[in-house]
RNA sequence: GCCUCCGUAGCUCAGGGGUAGAGCGCUUUCUUGGUAAGAAAGAGGUCAUGGGUUCAAAUCCCAUCGGAGGCUCCA
């Protein structure tokens, strides 16, 4: 029996646009890091009309592209989740007046009825043919000589001959698949205006070429593209961003700094009742609260390796007397020296340490949005030492625990991914304890018949990990919860506990994080409940409007009630008509509207409606608040 | 950080080399209304900041700051 839910099984969309160096893993369910994922497996997708309908319109694209701007040098254009993009070295920047002509432009060649044809070529007709397209020699060269193909994928054998297609002027080396003509895509159904002509490096590569990649989104009919537009539309309505300000939840005040975000006491309660929550989740799951500052000595990073592993991600140590300090980046080498600071013996373990604790970490400026990348952040972290007997129980409880906190929220869109190491030299550690490591995750992962990928290149320096990644309102994947199992910090911290055979032994750690960060968790969160959070996380839990200025009175009097039992509420006794508070109140996303008027007063109630517009009617005073304290105390989901 | 675009009233946005516009919101007055827009009047902007071009710049150019999307990165 599946332990988790998954509403949808993402896949990558495709790994055209995963264009990283690594070799092919061997494993089939192992992939690579991509930024788009579809609602569809992989495989279904690529076998899809609607695929080669993309895929065609990337090159009807590439064609007016050239046309437009005939010294254009062409790179890939591979189909993506709800379109297909391609690369040019253009040059210069393409206006909107570029992008509508070659928008129409494209629309005439697939009027046009031309056929895609294929054809099978040497390598040396292939260079001829590509003899003014670098990028395209580049292709080539790597196809013919087995290095890796237009992905970036490493490839088994070498090309021995290479495939072109061609329609009306435009020949493309691509390996396919077409539709039959330009008849089979409809000129009304895609745009590749809707988004802004993107920079995107040449292999994915930062130190290359800077290309211009040109966006298109395309459906099978126009109605659909139309869905498709007014469902981006609606996404933006529920973006954290928006709604942030909308419901006076934050701000981010360049006075203050980029990436460093002010809670509104809105948005402060919002998080305080989240932190509270998962405060008493933990104490009731055996963790212990500890506490560490802000800075710490540059020595405390370089004996966990931190520092200079993720130097890069790290502000510039600070002067302190005559020593160097960091601004915390990471909780874990404050909890490994709590740990230290105590003989253990193996009775005690396994030892659970938790902290809110805020960490400082330097994000390129371009990467900061909103409260999902920040440059100071707060995570739930906490620090598990155990036997080894103990890892594949303790790691269960951990993920028993992301079910509680997944299944509170209702968050059921997520997936589970299990990183391990990839190529490179940022990893630290012997071979035999990352595979024990790996193996550990993995088998805990089959005893929860868990379903999870497994991705090379994910996983921390220290060791592999499973992660929680859910995606936003515009459908990119961020990570939230992580739990990762470490063997290497207890090594270079030396850790031990006493066993029962009176020996020294070294523990095995656990870092993780339910919410991951809380920032980014809450932003999350704010797109999942598009604002309308469940009674027992809404700010405002019940907002009382009086029918006429007469009500002020009584309208205080329930407020003063319900406050009283700890709940929050407020009264709209300002200015203006009952109809206008209900409208702010329901912009709001109050979850109960209480109106109260002449009718109530006398009867002792309040007529309750919601912000569902479900109107409950009028309920005693003493029912009402007894309904709010259930929802409020089960964390239900539902207002009634 | 890089590429493209954007920055005009509290918010959403129009305009655009010659005295600054709308809707919503706000304030005041009238209205005291039983479940999503009652009426009228009014206040509010160095057009992000700093330079430059020009008789004249919110408008054109450059730089800086900030934002959006994408790339790269993400312990």
């Amino acid at each position: 029996m599946a332990c988790f839910r998954f509403a949808v099984e993402h896949h990558p969309a495709t790994r055209h646009n995963c264009q990283q160096k690594r070799p092919s893993p061997p494993n089939p369910k192992i992939r690579r890091k991509t930024t788009h994922g579809v609602i569809m497996s992989a495989q279904s997708y690529q076998d899809s009309e609607l695929y080669r309908i993309r895929h065609s319109l990337a090159h009807v694209m590439a064609e007016a592209v050239l046309e437009r701007f005939p010294g254009a040098k062409i790179a890939i254009g591979p189909p993506i989740e709800d379109g297909f993009y391609y690369d040019f070295d253009l040059p210069q920047a393409p206006t909107d007046d570029d992008l509508k002509w070659i928008e129409k432009r494209m629309k005439k060649i697939i009027g046009g009825n031309h056929a895609f044809e294929q054809q099978e070529i040497s390598a040396e007709d292939a260079r001829q043919l590509f003899k003014d397209q670098p990028y395209k020699l580049e292709l080539i060269d790597d196809l013919v000589n087995g290095r890796v193909d237009e992905n970036g994928e490493q490839i088994a054998e070498p090309a021995e001959t290479l495939t072109i297609y061609t329609q009306n002027k435009f020949v493309d080396l691509c390996r396919g698949p077409h539709v039959e003509s330009t008849k089979n895509l409809n000129a009304n159904a895609f745009s590749i205006r809707h988004r802004p002509v993107a920079g995107a490096y040449w292999r994915g590569d930062e130190k290359r070429e800077q290309l211009t990649r040109i966006y298109g989104t395309a459906w099978p009919t126009p109605d659909e593209l139309k869905d498709y537009l007014h469902q981006l539309e609606e996404a933006r309505k529920r973006d954290h961003r928006v709604l942030g300000e909308q419901l006076d939840l934050f701000i981010i005040d360049p006075l203050v700094g980029k990436g460093l975000p002010l809670w509104k006491p809105n948005g402060a309660i919002l998080r305080d009742t989240l932190e509270r929550w998962l405060r008493q989740l933990q104490i009731d799951s055996g963790y212990q609260p500890v506490i560490s500052p802000h800075i710490g000595n540059l020595e405390l990073y370089k004996t966990s390796g931190h520092y200079p592993y993720y130097k890069e991600s790290q502000y510039t140590p600070v002067d302190v007397d005559e020593e160097k300090y960091l601004i915390k980046p990471m909780n874990c080498p404050h909890h490994i020296m709590i740990y230290k600071n105590d003989l253990r013996s193996y009775r005690d373990l396994p030892v659970r340490f938790a902290e809110f604790g805020t960490v400082y970490r330097y994000e390129k400026s371009g990467q900061l949005s909103g409260l999902v990348r920040v440059r100071g952040f707060t995570q739930d972290d906490a620090h598990i030492f155990v036997t080894p007997d103990q890892l594949l129980d303790e790691f269960k409880g951990v993920v028993k625990l992301f079910q509680t906190v997944f299944d509170t929220l209702g968050m059921t869109d997520f997936r589970a991914r299990v990183g391990i190491r990839g190529e490179g030299d940022k990893y630290q550690g012997s071979d035999d304890l990352w595979q024990k490591a790996t193996d550990a995750i993995l088998a805990a992962c089959q005893d929860l018949n868990l379903n999870h990928t497994v991705e090379e290149g994910e996983a921390a320096f220290y060791g592999p990990k499973l992660d929680f990644v859910l995606r936003d309102a515009l459908k990119r994947e961020w990570q939230l919860g992580t739990v990762q199992v470490d063997y290497n910090l207890p090594e270079r911290f030396e850790l031990e506990y006493v066993g029962e055979d009176n020996a020294r032994h070294r523990p095995v750690m656990i870092h993780r994080a339910l919410f991951g960060s809380v920032e980014r968790f809450v932003g999350i969160l704010i797109e999942h409940f598009a604002g309308k959070f469940p009674a027992w996380l809404a700010p405002v839990q019940a907002m009382v409007i009086p029918v006429a200025d007469g009500h002020n009175e009584y309208a205080h009097s329930i407020a003063a009630e319900l406050r009283e039992a700890g709940l929050r509420v407020g009264v709209d006794d300002g200015k203006g008509r009952m109809n206008k508070k209900i409208r702010e109140a329901r912009g709001l996303h109050i979850p109960y509207m209480l109106i109260v008027g002449d009718k109530d007063i006398e009867a002792g109630t309040v007529s309750v409606r919601l912000r569902t517009d479900e109107d409950l009617g009028a309920l005693p005073r003493a029912d009402f608040k007894a309904l709010l304290l259930e929802k409020d105390r089960t964390r239900a989901l539902e207002l009634a």
